[in-house]
DNA sequence: ATGGCAATGTTTCATTGA
């Protein structure tokens, strides 16, 4: 089974360039962030096309987030259900794909250290952790896949100095991630990759893709069971490059399910 | 080669992203 995860920066502006990944890759499971597109207006009629059902949680402009498969997509739940407030942004997705329970997450960017929206962040960060202890052990057989926008590690940004001042590597968010993770995750990634320089997102200006000066803020977490299931994990870089990328490259996880 | 931001809609500039 194949989980992939990708921020796409509006998949109407994407779509030729994601269905071409699909059809490519045959994931099980493509999570997906930053749709940028209300319910009705997301493509569902291309993916039908190539086999894939979506469910989806959008709104206009901002955020957005699906989970498509060629699978069933069961017990959908968008946002928290956590009895708490009502989300601020379509940020969050679940759905159950072949008894994997997979959520779709587009964490908060948190835009200045100190800000409002970095408060936003980090309590985003705690509730989840709190709707994962609410609907799950440990060893249940869950990913969460999505952008984080936090790298976990120095070896996940290329210049740790500058970043660890910013929203992306502040060492409160790290803490957040930690945090989270401390229920029973584990970064599919590293399980196979020790090298540094891996990284999931390049800003579009200062030539930063070419000169790989990049961040891994894309993860694709797995419960303890389902992490020790994982066979392979990486990132497409591939589909960074060309005309009109995401700034995001996809990710992906396979198990042996 | 992979080349110096991009998508949206509030639309000819402002907002947001990371």
């Amino acid at each position: 089974m194949r989980i992939a995860s990708w921020n796409v920066n509006s998949i109407r502006a994407r779509l030729d360039r994601v269905a071409a990944w699909v059809r490519a890759n045959q994931p099980d499971a493509l999570c997906l962030q930053e749709t940028k597109a209300q319910d009705h207006e997301f493509p569902v009629a291309v993916f039908r096309e190539l086999g894939y059902t979506s469910v989806v949680h959008g709104q206009k402009s901002y955020n957005g987030v699906a989970v498509l498969s060629p699978h069933p997509l069961d017990d959908v739940v968008r946002g928290f259900d956590d009895g708490g407030d009502e989300d601020d942004g379509t940020r969050l997705i679940a759905a159950t794909v072949r008894g994997v329970r997979v959520y779709s997450a587009y964490v908060p960017n948190g835009q200045m250290v100190g800000s409002a929206a970095w408060d936003a962040k980090l309590h985003w960060l705690a509730r989840l952790r709190r709707t994962l202890e609410l609907r799950h052990q440990p060893d249940d057989l869950a990913a969460v896949c999505g952008d984080f926008n936090v790298a976990p590690e120095e070896r996940d940004v290329y210049d740790p100095q500058f970043w660890r001042t910013t929203v992306l590597f502040h060492p409160e968010a790290r803490a957040s991630l930690r945090h989270l993770c401390e229920f029973g995750l584990v970064d599919t990634l590293r399980l196979h990759h020790e090298e540094p320089a891996l990284y999931s997102w390049w800003d579009y200006r200062m030539l930063a893709f070419p000169k790989n000066m990049g961040l891994r803020i894309d993860l694709i977490l797995a419960t303890r069971a389902l992490a020790a299931r994982c066979t392979a994990a990486g990132i497409d870089r591939e589909a960074r490059k060309g005309n009109l990328p995401s700034d995001h490259a996809p990710i992906t996880a396979d198990f042996d399910l």
